[in-house]
DNA sequence: TATGAATGAGTGTTCATTCAT
DNA sequence: TATGAATGAACACTCATTCAT
């Protein structure tokens, strides 16, 4: 089928007004999200998120144009979700407790939805999610935030670190995840060596 | 066949020529190897991969049992390839300049085939891959010996350390390849920053 | 589902180079043919005319890249019948002998598979297929040729009297078969009267 | 309702105001023209037609049993114009100039909607529409009218002759509309070339 | 052993139609 | 009577895999 332009595709389709349609919408992204934890990407298709939502694939459709749209709006989910814990770093008066705070956060949100979080940190890779993932997100710009305190040893280029300490962040703790590691404890304290570690090293000196 | 007899005389006797065999596994692998650095994962099927080896796609399913096998071997090729160039940090004296040789060659993996290096990390996430990938591969043993080296901060959970420094730099790696970095002596001096600042975090007291 | 560029959508995905292959292309448009006649538009999928070949789905996919390659094809074959019919049409000694036999000719095919040739007509106005129908085809090549002949009441535009001798006819004649009509004679007789009677009508005077 | 009995008041009382529902339908009826004409047969789905009604898919179906009937009430209304235009000509004093009045009324119907004209022919031909099609229509009708007028060479079967000129005329018609031409009094000239040829071809001797 | 034609379960997506509100 | 959310049968098309030649 003749397809739209790339953008249209990852749109929400219909905005529900009704309080219903919200329902729905809400049932299949949690659905989306039961499938790929229960049965990986191999069993993530349409109709078996529609059944798992109990709602007829056309009902997905009508608020979804495409499966990568349906996987975006999880995607989005998570992120938000991930923000709203993080977001509370700010409140921490000093920097270091922020930046402990995000960790924290990432560790929570690995230990919780493990299988969900690195199955969806890995399709962000595909290049129909390139553009949405490689942009600095939400979570990297709280990092921005927290890196040019002035009680932070400071950064030539904090975006370039915020990207940094992100990626070690994600790459270590769905490490973690794949080994199935369960002690949160111990590797919140090596993102900490990681990270103050990375961040005292490329600190701009003087 | 006087084609083979005649390249055969060619070569040194210690390495053999390749059975017509190898020859067709290898040409297959280094196909598999192009299509998903050209099409990526959508246009990775088994029928493509034979063709641009030039083989039937009967041929491939008599030298792999299925699609993952074949996966699988490509990213046996790829580690061996970057096992070979990562094993010279052994013959460093300090275990700073072994460790730094180590991150170069990550660094070296990358911006050689970042596509496809980046694919394959994504593609190890997989179940049909878990075992394969999550437990320590012969880099994290590389790494282990340089960690436990006399003139190297003492880790209490070396294995541990070293599955850390390898998540830590193939995060930051890939998400600098998905950045479309292209600036080696940065992105290596930052990864420095980070796995040198995480052994003097995580190295046993006293 | 991405789509190719569109004239490749049309084209044959795979010429066949074994007997095996041909027969099961043949076996395929006949399938079309048959589907098309019996159960009409209503019934023309991709699976009912696989089955009716004997043929799996995936073979047919084999060998047309899409359901409007396959519509196409047959057209092609009808309209390749019906070319080696009215091509004999140039033996014929005079002029007049000459357009009748193409008349005769015209009748004849939708005689014989009235419905399928009537459906082809109506699918032949689809946008896919309007450069292939509206581009003049090889029987308004003949048309051509007739109406140059110097026993012929010599046309000022000959390309523009052929199109609308073709369309005419074809419109008569489509419209006798919706109508049921069963007798070639009558039939051939207006013809007839239509066409000689434009030509005489259009006719460069002196 | 103010804005109703306001415009009523406005309106003269031979021609009431219409109805609600009748307005509806007619909007209805007039979006699906669009939609045709817009986007071909291809986006004419009734959820389309509904929403540049600006109307409800429900709403739609109360006054439509189904798509079927919202085509056949377009082509009705296609008709119903085309007849209004059409039955000027038996005003016409000789039969001829009433013949080129209704060729005049096909042309200028072609050239004035021509995609929505062509696409409810091809659409005509469907089953469904075959009885309505197929029946000697109201053009049929005024033609046979004409042909049966005294000052015209007299046909034995005036009814074939109606639907073979009927048929000629749409074939010619459709056929210059789908090459795009557009240069009305040239197709008109040889549209009279071709009836009238007909008719003189066909005429009963003596 | 190589070939490539054939297979068919599986998947994404559409759209005419229904019905609770 | 109007709405529009919901339905689900139907369909186009893919691709890993098999097997006759």
């Amino acid at each position: 089928m003749p397809r739209a332009s790339q953008s249209s595709l990852l749109k929400p389709r219909k905005t529900p007004s009704q309080s219903r349609a919200e329902q729905t919408v809400a049932a299949i992204i949690e659905a989306a999200a039961q499938v790929l934890e229960t049965d990986g990407f191999e069993g993530f298709n349409t109709n078996a998120v529609a059944q798992r939502a109990g709602v007829s694939i056309g009902s997905l459709y009508q608020y979804f144009p495409g499966k990568d749209a349906l996987t975006l709006a999880l995607m989005r989910r998570e992120a938000d979700r991930f923000f709203a814990d993080a977001v509370a770093a700010s409140d921490e008066t000093t920097a270091e407790a922020a930046m402990e705070y995000l960790i924290g956060a990432a560790v929570r949100q690995q230990l919780q939805r493990s299988t969900l979080a690195r199955l969806l940190d890995a399709e962000g890779s595909r290049p129909a999610f390139r553009r949405e993932a490689s942009s600095p997100n939400r979570f990297q710009l709280l990092l921005v935030q927290v890196l040019e305190r002035s009680d932070m040893p400071s950064q030539n280029h904090p975006d370039v670190a915020a990207g940094d300490v992100s990626a070690m962040i994600r790459g270590m703790v769905d490490a973690a995840g794949n080994r199935g590691e369960s002690d949160a404890a111990d590797l919140t304290r090596r993102l900490r060596a990681a990270v103050f570690g990375y961040l005292a090293g490329t600190a701009s000196r003087g």
